[in-house]
RNA sequence: GCGCGUGUAGCUCAAUGGAUAGAGUAACUGACUACGAAUCAGCAGGUUGGGUGUUCGAAUCGCCUCACGCGCACCA
């Protein structure tokens, strides 16, 4: 088990009686801002008013009665700051053994042992082009359930396509008037996409053809035989394009239990509703009030008795529920939809679920183009099939130039061009809004996939140079003298591998995968920095085995983080 | 109009209420006769949209305000 350091300091300073609890010590011990500043730092602040003294002074105090410990190298008071640092050599020994016993388990733990988790991701429409948007919620979610697989949650993958609704009137009427079947049979998606366009110009000449679509999607939700195959058609075309690029990015589901799976599952929600005095008729529609939540009214069914996204969406948790028996429920979907989420949720709260927070809408910011919002009934979108062939071609051209890995180029080229397009898409907080680019999807050096990538095969390089005799005796750990590698560049390297774990924790609680990606980024950072500062594979045994010891634990650091993300680690690039 | 979100270096973005706000990128400079230059180092770049309050301490919390994005009843 590893050490944790701010847990042992925490209890020296308990033992040195300043006065407050080993969980107040922990919530105010920090790292600071500048490693020149110490390892680990306890700002005296706010036992000033316990102890009627001038911060300064504590911290001169608590220094001096701690600065004997063998944990430290070196305590020292700077203001009102106690800064600790740890001692090198045996940190060095701890974390470094640590990490290569564990090796590609490092990182993993237990913490999720017995509990159940859903996430919900990527959940595209059918019949709609899977474009560049799409690739948020798909690359995320798969990221939050890997990042919950890897801390020992049982996880449940769910694609909830959007295989239901008037709009599937639309398209079959669409078809039905201008389509042609051998059209849709060699290029589906888009065959179905214009044909859904065109339903879009011809509506605005033509209305009664809305009321069309609407009743064709009462007769689709009737089970008419001709609508019903026409529907399983177009889903089935629709899942094989989808599944092309799932395989290409390497990502499968539990489930594909999407919107339609749920038509039979409604009735007994709106009865519900209904029984617990829920719903009131509201211009012909029922509706669930939440003024005093201070949000619009939840649309249950439509004045025409059909029912809604939301209603589904209740009738969809409650089945989960009652299905799975989940711990959590995780939605990784469009902040477009914030308020939805609050609606529905609030509704299965006043059903009287308890288990109602337990369901998670994780939102992410809007993706659009140079000349705007995409739009697929405009016909203005980029596809993501489209991005990542273009990475991998990219990387493919680059590849050739070094010369470096030809024996498994097309395989390499897939690993590192769609690892860019993933990772970038990973890199920055889910939140925020960003206007797609050609030149930053496909640009590889800096903060990137590549990068990372790169610095994982330049350690892998280094390992077999090395040769397989010495990589197995460092493996073994005996005897080896860790105060060979206690220069900065090798120490800092060794304390961010040291957080990795804790920042798998992190990204799971925030429900945020970025924040492995940008530590990603840091261990790479630092691994290069001792790479170029110090010749590793030197004439002196003991130094080469300490120095071979830390390069495999940054490799395999760097191989868990990267899969964690839903990349590749490729040993050549 | 109301609600939610975002606003930090030229650009793209970081920063558990703590020390001198950090990276990448673009521009410029330097390092391949050490293990992979998709690398590293250097230089430069800031009134954290604006105002105000709380606090020993605010990019971070409260209030006001501005800009942008999204949402607000029969689409999903």
């Amino acid at each position: 088990m590893m050490i944790n350091y701010k847990e042992q300091i925490a209890k020296i300073l308990v033992e040195a009686e300043i006065g407050l609890s080993l969980e107040e010590i922990k919530e105010i011990i920090e790292v600071p801002s500048d490693s020149k500043m110490g390892d680990y730092a306890f700002p005296c602040f706010k036992l000033a008013k316990v102890l009627r003294k001038a911060p300064p002074m504590i911290a001169k105090d608590i220094a001096a009665k701690i600065a004997d410990n063998a944990l430290f190298e070196k305590v020292e008071s700077v203001n009102a700051y106690v800064n600790m640092f740890l001692s090198r050599d045996a940190f060095m020994d701890h974390v470094v053994s640590e990490i290569v016993k564990t090796g590609k388990n490092y990182g993993r733990s237990e913490m999720g042992k017995g509990k159940k988790i859903i996430v919900e991701y990527s959940s595209p429409n059918i019949a709609k082009p899977f474009h560049i948007g799409h690739i948020r919620s798909t690359v995320i979610g798969n990221a939050i359930y890997k990042i919950y697989d890897c801390l020992g949650y049982e996880t449940i993958r769910i694609n909830h396509l959007g295989d239901y609704g008037t709009q599937f009137g639309k398209m079959i009427c669409a078809y039905r008037h201008w389509g042609n079947k051998e059209d849709v049979i060699k290029e589906p998606i888009k065959t179905l996409l214009s044909y859904y366009t065109k339903f879009h110009v011809e509506v605005e000449t033509h209305p009664e053809l809305d009321d069309e679509a609407r009743a064709t999607f009462t007769a689709l939700e009737k089970g008419a035989p001709e609508e019903v195959e026409l529907w399983q058609w177009f889903r089935d075309e629709s899942l094989k394009e989808f599944n092309r690029v799932y395989d290409m990015l390497g990502i499968t589901f539990d489930s594909y239990a999407g919107e339609s799976f749920y038509s039979d599952k409604m009735p007994r929600i709106v009865k519900e509703l209904e029984e617990k005095g829920l719903l009131h008729e509201s211009q012909g529609a029922q509706i669930v009030d939440l003024e005093a939540y201070g949000m619009p009214p939840a649309l249950i069914t439509k004045s025409d008795g059909s029912t809604l996204y939301l209603t589904r969406d209740v009738a969809a948790a409650v089945y989960r529920k009652e299905h799975y028996n989940f711990d959590k429920n995780i939605y990784v979907v469009a902040s477009q939809q914030n308020l939805h989420f609050q609606q529905w949720i609030q509704v299965v709260e006043l059903l009287g679920y308890e288990w109602a927070r337990d369901c998670i809408h994780v939102p992410f910011g809007l993706v659009s183009l140079e000349d705007g919002t995409m739009s697929t009934r405009h016909g203005r979108v980029v596809f993501l099939e489209d991005v990542l062939n273009r990475a991998v071609e990219q990387t493919r051209e680059i590849i050739k130039e070094k010369g470096v890995n030809t024996e498994s180029l097309e395989e390499t080229a897939k690993a590192v061009g769609i690892g860019a397009v993933v990772f970038q898409e990973l890199s920055n907080n889910r939140i925020k809004d960003y206007v797609f680019s050609w030149n930053k999807v496909l640009n590889f050096e800096g903060e990137t996939g590549p990068y990372v990538q790169y610095t994982h095969a330049r350690a892998c390089s280094v390992l077999r140079n090395a040769g397989e005799d010495l990589v197995n005796k460092a493996s073994q750990l005996d005897n080896i003298d860790f105060s060979h590698v206690t220069g900065d560049a090798a120490y800092n390297l060794a304390k961010l591998m040291y957080e990795f774990p804790n920042v798998i924790i992190d990204a799971a609680e925030k429900y945020e995968p970025s924040v492995v990606t940008r530590h990603l980024i840091d261990i790479a950072q630092g691994f290069n920095r001792f790479y170029h500062e110090e010749h590793i594979l030197v004439p002196d045994e003991a130094e080469k085995l300490a120095k071979i010891a830390l390069v495999k634990a940054a490799r395999d650091t760097i191989a868990n983080g990267l899969g964690l993300l839903g990349i590749k680690a490729p040993e050549k690039m």
